[in-house]
DNA sequence: TCCGGCGTTGCGTATTCTGCAACGTCCGTT
DNA sequence: AACGGACGTTGCAGAATACGCAACGCCGGA
């Protein structure tokens, strides 16, 4: 709706890959270099960008106070930060942290394995809805209406065989998520990784977050990430205790 | 120089506070509520802001991923995270990564002490350039030309009896800084904290960063602070190493 | 010394942004 | 149940603002 703003952030957005130069972004956004130029002086005031020895742009310090700010601001992570960093440990597994917001769910928080395998994954990225642990749990605490909602509108996108491409499956699996309390990712976006997730509920009651575990094939057969659920739904029952949740009245969402 | 964006850049400043309403932000910025609405419109299009259950605007979490790509392309912050956790773990103080850039120093990283005492500072966050032993360390290191030209724009505020106020007095503690090859906060910005820092130089031989201890007066006194020395330089020393710093060449910038 | 690449500047045009005023909606109140 | 207020939202017309062009200047390589 505001064309320069837009740009700015568009400019912000491709720096995210890594420094580039004035002709690079203009050639990138297909604008003229001085536009660019206004932007990123405007940009650079606020130290959102700056511009090392000569001429290259690069994202500046104020995102890292913006961003640290901002998970302050998200009182979950920090409550939910060391009963995940312990799940981590005992189990030898990622685990992430995944809130949904605005019809996305994206990475909140992230525990690596000691594992010398990495996860490609970061906090801030999305996740997609279709075949993803964490996503089902979220989706599936949504009420009916925006649930289908969300259902229609999802790109499905197939990854593996076992990939969940059309909104009424997605439904179905949603249901039984829900029923439950637990949500798996049987090799449904990548080939090689089985993940489970498990809810996270706040003092209403409602699905705040989830939390997953997520397992390569090497190291771990399907069967046995599924051994770690114990580990995981206490977890996930601990931090959700720590956010007010009583399971004595938390029912009824269903 | 773009109107829209620099406002659009302090609303996302402005949330660094806490969640805020349209009404709100358009109070702080005095600019209409249809100008505010519009460019967080496109704020949140790109989810640099999402609004809540009902019409409270938070950051967003493409910041969490532009910060962590931020951070990520700020490759000594990796280089440095171990060593700098060791130096936190064995002297049970809180530890600072802090660079120079633009006329400015940040803190790039912290590790925080055990300790139940926190420090009061946040990766993004801006130092004063004349009361602390992280900038002192960085301007040190600076051309002649540019530490006089940096030390004469300093807002020289007085925080505590010892804080040095004047662009004279602190190219002669530069000097010495560089002489000595640390830097000492003795009380000059918190009455009641004591830091020393030290260089950490890049393969050019140049002071690429700096790394602090910062204590509480109630955990460590002055005399005590200042053995944490060999510590620290040692530290920062190996950190060097690992960006490729060679003791030998690495002189005559003095 | 010349050439090419790249960042930078001044300027006229018109596109884009702005603020006003009015509307709709949601809440709490009477 | 009707009213009032707070707040977010929309359409619009004027004008400030952002845009792209063209030319300049700087630096590095040939």
């Amino acid at each position: 709706m505001s064309q320069s703003l837009a740009r700015a952030l568009r400019i912000l957005v491709g720096l995210e890959k890594g420094p580039r130069s004035l002709d690079d972004l203009a050639g990138e956004l297909g604008v003229h270099k001085t536009t660019v130029l206004r932007l990123l002086r405007t940009l650079e005031d606020e130290r959102f960008v700056y511009r090392d020895g000569l001429h290259r742009f690069h994202l500046g310090a104020r995102l890292f106070a913006l961003a640290d700010s901002a998970l302050a601001q998200r009182e979950i992570r920090a409550i939910a930060a060391p009963r995940l960093e312990r799940l981590s440990r005992s189990t030898g597994q990622t685990v992430h942290l995944g809130v949904y917001e605005g019809g996305e769910v994206f990475y909140l928080d992230k525990h690596d394995s000691g594992q010398s395998i990495q996860m490609y994954s970061r906090v801030g990225l999305r996740v997609p809805l279709h075949c993803t642990a964490l996503a089902k749990v979220l989706l599936a605490d949504l009420p009916e209406e925006r649930r289908r909602e969300v259902a229609r509108a999802i790109d499905y996108t197939r990854f593996t065989e076992n990939t969940i491409t059309d909104p009424a499956s997605l439904l179905v699996e949603l249901a039984r998520v829900a029923r439950q309390g637990y949500a798996v990712d049987d090799a449904e976006h990548e080939t090689f990784i089985t993940c489970v997730a498990a809810p996270v509920r706040d003092a209403s009651g409602r699905v705040a977050a989830a939390v997953s575990i997520s397992v390569p094939h090497v190291l771990l057969s399907r069967a046995e990430v599924l051994d770690l659920l114990p580990d995981l739904l206490t977890t996930a029952r601990t931090i959700s205790a720590d956010c007010g949740y009583t399971e004595i009245e938390g029912n009824g969402h269903g």
